[in-house]
DNA sequence: TTGTAGGCGTTATCAG
DNA sequence: CTGATAACGCCTACAA
């Protein structure tokens, strides 16, 4: 592989002038920086970036850590953080953990390691995460996406999930529903779960109704009809359920149509996130909305900003919204 | 930050030895070693990859470049590749075009600046990129997805588009359509879309029957029920549609239950990929399935096996398969 | 088993 | 505006 001194001969200048012929052209006089670049040309030399990062001590690559790219809201969240980095000059290594506390902890040393300029994380659960604590001895900036930790001070770049959950259930209780269930995944996996049905909990315990437990699916994105099947028999079958992400509720509702129930004459879905598909299934899904656009680039944004030292304004929660779907109506025999 | 000189002066021992108890510790003595990674905790020594990188000339990354991270088909196969390739200590840069051929041209070049060991790229289209030929120039290995060059010779992950929507096709005809009609998103975009549209022309013909000019939607993902209309009404009105990708396919369900159409009894409908997301629907969606995990870690370990200079096999084109869903059905009032 | 020393390809400093 | 030179942090012959 050629390298600058090669192309400094061909032009006949020395490697410092080769070198800000290229990093700080304006440095150089027209008619020397064409030359050298004529030579670059013939050598078809490629400024070598891992030489210039260790010389500048400055990677200009961000590293993003996700649980997993198989769900719509992590893949359109790194979408948006990608283009945003991209036109900031910004590379991006990405991993996934899987939600596995060990593999977070490994990925995030091999992105130390090679000295990425900033991190995004969106962990599995950040108020038991040993690595965030341990984070804030480092230098590098750290942004979180999703979580928000309730006791340890890091940029968070989240809704207020609790807040919105209370909002859906109470849409649904003003729409006459009185048995409300709520559906997860894995929960010990995930904070935001759980933030969520604390939210379903408060707007039942304000409406003067009991909570019902969680539903736990194995999965996080696929719901298990066996687990479901208790909650829609006998006299205190729910009227609506809401799930803690999308693919949950896509999925639910799915089941429920395939078992011959209507969406959502006898049975009301709501789900959380937003992603795009639902909005193109029918019944189309209605949803928490995430502004995951929006939340990927302010996590570039806001990390970027720490990079340059600016102290950058404290995150703002995003808003949610409830985006009206065609899955709720008021229950069945339910007259006003 | 502090280097490995520091550690070998704190352990008392030389740069080189502190070195190799690093990069390879079977070299030294456990005492010496001991001493060594002892000092390298105490002044919480980081190893540097980058000048690592530039000492080895290798950077131990992949870079990948994808059109686009919000269809979950790229992100489906993103998932698998990380997996593998962190499973082969493969970092992975990673990076989308939105179908733009001048950013993948950049994105590809800034990869090669970043001396990653191999690129996994999907363009938008093969036969026209500029991108691939010169890159054939370039000691860099490489390996496609998706994409299947007619004229040039890289080595290549993808499934046989024309032969799968052929079959796709006649599994419609066998049911007794005759009026079937295909749907995708803007083809000059995508070589997979022309490819998959012959294959439909290819079981019409030899069916005995008029392929009917491909319905071109304003965008890769979304339906739009004006262009789709009419296709819907008169004598020729379509009973079946084949969509040249699973989210489109979704998305015209939706239209189409939303207009008062039944699916399957009215019009059946097929889509292509196969992601998760078209099991959960209901109607569960009839796709034509591509093996996108299998996909992913074959095209990391192809590229890993050019890496390491072994001659791998070269990549077999990977099956598809039919998936039966709910979404057909034998067209209405057809009686055998 | 350990030490010495040179270089990977840049950029930054300082002179000229 | 240009040139000489010394790092950046590590690895790896080669020598001891």
């Amino acid at each position: 592989m050629t390298d600058l001194l090669q192309v400094a001969k061909l032009a006949g200048v020395s490697r410092a002038t080769a070198a800000r012929a290229f990093s700080a052209p304006e440095l150089v006089r027209e008619e020397t920086r064409n030359k050298v670049l004529a030579a670059s040309e013939q050598l078809s030399f490629r400024p070598n970036h891992i030489a210039r990062q260790l010389r500048t001590q400055s990677s200009r690559t961000l590293g993003v850590l996700l649980p997993s790219l198989s769900n719509p809201v992590f893949a359109e969240q790194l979408q948006a953080m990608e283009v945003a980095s991209q036109q900031s000059g910004y590379a991006l290594l990405i991993a996934t953990s899987d939600y596995q506390t060990q593999r977070e902890a490994d990925i995030v040393e091999n992105m130390l390691r090679q000295r990425v300029d900033g991190l995004v994380l969106t962990v599995a659960n950040a108020d038991s995460s040993r690595l965030l604590v341990s984070l804030r001895r480092e230098a590098v900036p750290v942004v979180l996406v999703h979580n928000a930790p309730a006791s340890l001070t890091l940029p968070s770049v989240c809704v207020d999930n609790r807040q919105a959950v209370r909002q859906a259930t109470d849409r649904l209780l003003a729409l006459g529903h009185r048995r409300i269930g709520m559906i997860a995944g894995p929960v010990v996996q995930s904070d935001r779960a759980l933030l969520r049905y604390q939210g379903y909990c408060d707007a039942m315990a304000n409406a003067g109704l009991n909570p019902a437990p969680m539903l736990e699916m194995p999965s996080h994105t696929r719901s298990d009809f066996q687990t479901l099947q208790p909650a829609l028999k006998g006299s205190q079958a729910m009227t609506a359920l809401i799930c803690t992400n999308d693919l949950l509720a896509i999925s639910v509702m799915g089941e429920l149509q395939r078992a011959g129930y209507q969406v959502p004459q006898q049975i009301s879905i709501i789900g959380f996130d937003g992603i795009d598909i639902g909005r193109l299934v029918y019944p189309s899904l209605t949803s928490v909305v995430q502004p995951l656009q929006q939340m990927g680039t302010a996590a570039i944004a806001h990390l970027l900003a720490l990079i340059d030292e600016q102290k950058p304004e404290p995150v703002q929660p995003l808003q949610t919204a409830l985006r009206l779907g065609e899955s709720i109506a008021p229950p069945p025999a339910f007259l006003f």
